[in-house]
DNA sequence: TGCATGATGTTCT
DNA sequence: GAACATCATGCAC
């Protein structure tokens, strides 16, 4: 197998602001590792939440049991439950205190597609197994229970390496976040431009896998 | 193909 | 009791 895949983020990569941290992050590849194998995703789409400054972030009203990990240090996963069903990842960012951090909202998954694809019933394609930030946990095998992992640490079952690859700065696309009633139009969302998998959800006008008119 | 809506439970007011 | 950083489905066209 390829045995160069355990190199990892170091923590001060993470220790910058969300802003600076989330279009870095693209490209990067992240990966989960349980009993029943493991699974990778190359990060396509991410947004930013600038923490106590940020009224659409969870930490906005201040420290809460649930968000916690938001306020430690960075290079830590914030996993959280919403909706009654689904679960979304972030990676702390900034020093220990600062409750910033980065969504991951899509990738595409470049290892374990068999397991990410068992673990996503209903026949889905390939390109649907992580699109989108429930997808995503849910292609990885992440709950509740990773919530607080520390992703630069050897051994982790979450972890985190550079992108094999790393998309040109052209590639990198800004615009408005997605999902959320206040400060939505913030520009912090970043995505790959053209990328097939991007999430596409409510047509935020951003081009997607999805044929266009171009066909 | 695209929009509107129900599902489902945790968290905060 | 209301809101929520979502997803899958059903129906209209």
């Amino acid at each position: 197998m390829d045995h160069g895949r355990n190199e990892l983020l170091p923590r001060a990569f993470f220790d910058r602001p969300a802003t600076q941290v989330a279009p870095e992050l693209l490209g990067c590849v992240f990966w989960s590792a349980s009993p029943a194998g493991r699974v990778a995703v190359r990060l396509v789409e991410v947004e930013a939440y600038e923490g106590e400054a940020d009224p659409a972030s969870h930490a906005f009203r201040g420290q809460t049991a649930r968000n916690a990990v938001m306020f430690g240090p960075p290079g830590h996963a914030y996993v959280y439950f919403t909706y009654g069903m689904h679960f979304c990842v972030n990676l702390v960012c900034g020093p220990d205190g600062r409750p910033s951090a980065v969504l991951l909202r899509a990738g595409q998954v470049i290892e374990g597609a068999a397991l990410a694809a068992e673990r996503r019933p209903g026949g889905h394609r390939d390109r649907d197994l992580a699109r989108g930030p429930g997808r995503l946990c849910q292609a990885l095998g992440i709950d509740r229970g990773l919530d607080g992992t520390d992703v630069c640490a050897p051994g982790s079952p979450l972890g985190i390496g550079p992108a094999p690859d790393p998309p040109a700065a052209a590639e990198i696309r800004a615009g408005p976040r997605v999902g959320i009633t206040r400060a939505a139009d913030w520009p912090l969302r970043f995505w790959l431009d053209g990328d097939a998998y991007v999430s596409a959800y409510k047509g935020n006008g951003v081009v997607t896998g999805r044929r266009t008119s171009a066909g």
